[in-house]
Formats: structure tokens, sequence, C-alpha cells
DNA sequence: TCTTGACCTGGACCGCGTCCATCGTAGGAT
DNA sequence: ATCCTACGATGGACGCGGTCCAGGTCAAGA
């Protein structure tokens, strides 16, 4: 995410304190944060940023394939940084922490053309649950 | 799901006539149905049976495992009656419709031990999206 | 420096889901 | 068959996550 504003900038995106703010936010800790979070985050640097400019901001950093959106629990979407390196999801039942893994193998593989009934599957999401150290 | 309530009636639940009509909608047709549809299904054999009724069987029904909770888009959960034989589900990104597909292999043989960091995981889900023969 | 269209703001609004006080009733007890 | 009572149903208020909108603001090109 090092150079994203400038990649961003010649993408044709204005570039604002808040959307550099929500930038350097999700550039942080690489923890997934729910819109809230980042916003309460944001908030700690600009301190009038609204609720409805993180919304915006995230949704086209998602758009623009920056950032992924991570949704595992049902509750509030989650957004997940590193976007460029693919990954699924390992989640605590417990606590809720999530991290970032790599399968081995092609995760299409296990899905035979008997199984797609005539669908161009073109993704896979993968979410592993059990319990960390912590909670087990 | 045939001798469901049967089932549930030897687990201590009482039977009225709202949880068999619930269970009789998932029942129907395989599909997916949002909490709402089945409030509308059900509201057409029994109109006055209310929202929170709706809600509070299908949480029980989870509970019990006879349902499971899929939520694929971020939007209304959806509950799917065939609990009883693992699969996954097949996602249409144009219309939203979901099919249980059965991939091949032990899902969780992707993941090393490396890439559990402890945790013990016990259980998978994977969802595959594309486009479906009538969206392509 | 000026201009302008993209952007930000705050608050109303919406959808999905939960909570709660009250009423109704399934099913065991008699 | 009838009664009793604890479990279940009702529906309306509420909460959270997210979206929309009218109006004010400002980044960046001319």
């Amino acid at each position: 995410m090092s150079d994203l504003l400038e990649r961003l900038r010649g993408r044709g995106w204005r570039v604002t304190s808040q959307r550099r703010v929500v930038a350097e936010v999700l550039d942080g800790d690489h923890v997934h944060l729910t819109a809230d979070e980042v916003h309460a985050r944001a908030a700690q640097r600009l301190p009038e940023i609204s609720r409805a400019t993180v919304y915006n901001t995230l949704g086209e950093l998602v758009a623009l394939g920056e950032v992924l959106e991570v949704s595992t629990d049902g509750r509030a979407k989650r957004y997940d940084p590193n976007a460029h390196r693919p990954h699924q999801h390992l989640v605590c039942s417990g606590c809720g922490t999530i991290r970032d893994v790599r399968p081995t193998g092609d995760p299409l593989a296990g899905l035979p053309a008997r199984e797609r009934f005539g669908f161009t599957v073109s993704e896979v999401q993968i979410t592993y649950r059990g319990l960390c150290p912590a909670c087990a």
C-alpha cells in the first residue's frame, strides 16, 4: 500500500486530506478493521471527518481493487488492505480475530465440472473456522 | 427434513402451528430463503404470524443443527435446510442465485499446519463465485 | 488567482435483526 | 374433559450497519 496515493492520483483520484487519512489508517497495522473502526482512527487525525466519507472512500478503494471487503460474521464488513496477495481467512470462533492464510494448491481444483452447473467460476472465498491458541 | 417435527418434539420442543408452518416452508423447494421470504410464505398459510416468531424459530432450528445460516452477500442471511449433508455454495455474481455443491477431497487438507498459527481448525466454508449460464 | 466540478458534511433515512411487555396456548396433571 | 402454568407468540419500539441527499467546500487545472 506504500505508494497507494500515487497510484490513485494516476487514476484520476482527487487526493484530499480525508482520503489520505483513510488510506493511512488502512496502511497501519494489518488488522481487519470495520468501517466504524476506520472512522474512529481517522477521526483521531482529522476530527471532523464524516462517516459517509469513510464509507465512500472505502467503497472506492474496494472498487479499485486496493482493498478487500471481508464479511465473516454477518455483522459489519471488514476491510483488508492485503489485496494484492491472494489469500484466505482463518477466523477464531471465540474472539473473532482474523488471520490471513495462504492454502496450498488451486482452490478451484476441488470443484469438478459436474458440480459447476454451467457456471463460469472465477473466484473462491474460503473461511477456516476454529479456536485460536488463546481461546482453546 | 421429513420427520423434523418428530425429532424436535423428542428434544422437548413445544410444537405450535407457527413452528410447524416455518418448518414446512423450509421443507419445500430447496432454495435459500431469507427470513423475510420465509415470513412471507409462512404468512400465506398463517396470516398473523409475526416476524419475531419467524426469527426466533429460524434461530432455534439453526441452534439445533437442523438448518444452516448462509450469508453470501453481506445483506440478509439465508437459511439452508440441507444441513445434514456437508456441502459448499456456488453463487452467481449476476443474479445472486445459490447452488449447493460438493467439492471433492478434504477442504481442510489445503491448509498446512504452518498456516494454522496454532488454531484448532474445525470447519471450512467455501463460496465459489461466478456467472450462471443465464447471466453469462 | 479564478473557476469549476468533484468531494465532504451531517443528518435523515432504510433494511435487517433484536428486545420486551403482554397475551395466548400446548401439553402435562388431575 | 378440564385446569394450570410455563413456554411460546405478538407487534411495536429499538439498535446497528449502511446509504442517500442537499448544500457547503476545496483540489487542481487554466
